[in-house]
DNA sequence: GAGCTGCCTTGACCTAGATCAAGCACTAAT
DNA sequence: ATTAGTGCTTGATCTAGGTCAAGGCAGCTC
């Protein structure tokens, strides 16, 4: 289990001595596909870290539709803030893939907030980092098209994995399309348009992109 | 300056000892309508307290156009997070009226929150706030109509404000259109029809909800 | 291998809201 | 009083992307 939990961002710079209490306390939790993990309006009772698969967060509008909010995978964790300020949770989480997490109960993270010092810190970090995402998102969503949106996304890839050429989406297309605001025929049509422009390639649901420079292009023009 | 410090939630709950250290390094800053104050990717040596006025928060676009990301007035903070953590801004700020403010220092705020475990904690409380408020704006921003977001924006006020029916417009018509994703034709379009409809009532920059329940009813009908 | 089932694509249409273009109301300066 | 500036409204178009509907294409199970 410590080897576990030290794979995620949050934890990797804790002695074994800082991660005895919350390993102990911890439990492992196996979800299948769809899955619901928690509502929105629950009590947070835990918050977790995915070891493997991936999470979709979610919103029900009024209607009932669904809007994806964040899509976790490997190695993230959710929840955090609230589990610390004892707020229910503000959305739904489910299984996107058979999906493997820790759940670490919400009062150990406050008992150690306040014992190390160097929790803290980094919590502010990851909601920091949170935030800039959605800044992001918000700025996208807003005022981007739906090709500048889609090029968006997938620039974000090549920034994080270097010089790695090809992507595997992280989840269905009508989930990405979500994502991004869009309807699944727009994403399917905005993905066409690409490839006959021979900026990328699909195969299977792998895509490589041709140029990374006309990629930027597409974002960068209204 | 302690008394204007503590007017705002994350110094609120401070004693003096705890406070004189900031207030000795912060000063105040005065600001004309549109001085801008900081510029995206400047690095962070501040963060800012508003006493009185307003300040956007906005990025731009690759053709140059401004989002309004937020709005934020007497008592909030902002850049808490950046300046923290030492990372540049990830927005424009400028001031959308005459407005005064205390800049605090970055590094004051890292050294006290190594000392002052509380406000670490307040600190996570308030960005966490944040972050549901993101999560707010990202919903509505991706699939509500413009009735639906204005609708949403009105109640907004009278949630905090109790039973208050009347609200003032913290910003120009424009920023308010910008800030939910509108343009401005189209916003003024729609509080005209609702004013058509008998649901709200207009008199100078002043808003007059006179049916709270038919504002909800709008928000919630695709 | 026949038939499901779930995803994805493609086409035809339609509508919400953006854009373009005047004009109006108020304020502030000359 | 006249002009100019700024924010707001209103009307007339245009268009991106949503919606509806019909297949196509795996990968399953039986």
């Amino acid at each position: 289990m410590e080897v576990l939990l030290r794979g995620a961002p949050l934890f990797n710079s804790f002695t074994d001595a800082d991660l005895a209490p919350i390993s102990a306390a911890s439990r492992l939790v196996s979800l299948k596909l769809g899955t619901l993990l928690f509502r929105e309006r629950d009590p947070s009772q835990h918050f977790f870290l995915v070891i493997k698969g991936s999470m979709r967060l979610y919103r029900l509008t009024p209607e009932g539709k669904e809007k994806v909010i964040e899509i976790i995978s490997q190695g993230q964790t959710f929840a955090e803030a609230v589990a610390l300020l004892n707020k229910p949770y503000p959305v739904y989480a489910s299984a996107l893939e058979p999906t493997e997490l820790i759940a670490i109960p919400s009062q150990v993270l406050r008992d150690q907030v306040l014992v190390n010092q160097e929790l803290a810190f980094k919590m502010l970090a990851s909601l920091s980092l949170r935030i800039h995402g959605f800044l992001n998102d918000i700025h996208t969503l807003s005022l981007a098209t739906a090709q500048q949106k889609v090029a968006g996304y997938l620039l974000a890839f090549l920034e994080q994995s270097e010089d790695e050429q090809t992507i595997r989406l992280p989840a269905t297309k009508a989930m990405i399309a979500s994502r991004l605001g869009l309807q699944p025929e727009t994403f399917s049509r905005v993905l066409s348009k690409m490839k006959e422009q021979g900026v990328i390639q699909e195969d299977k649901n792998q895509i490589l992109i041709l140029s990374s420079s006309a990629l930027k292009q597409l974002r960068d023009t209204a």
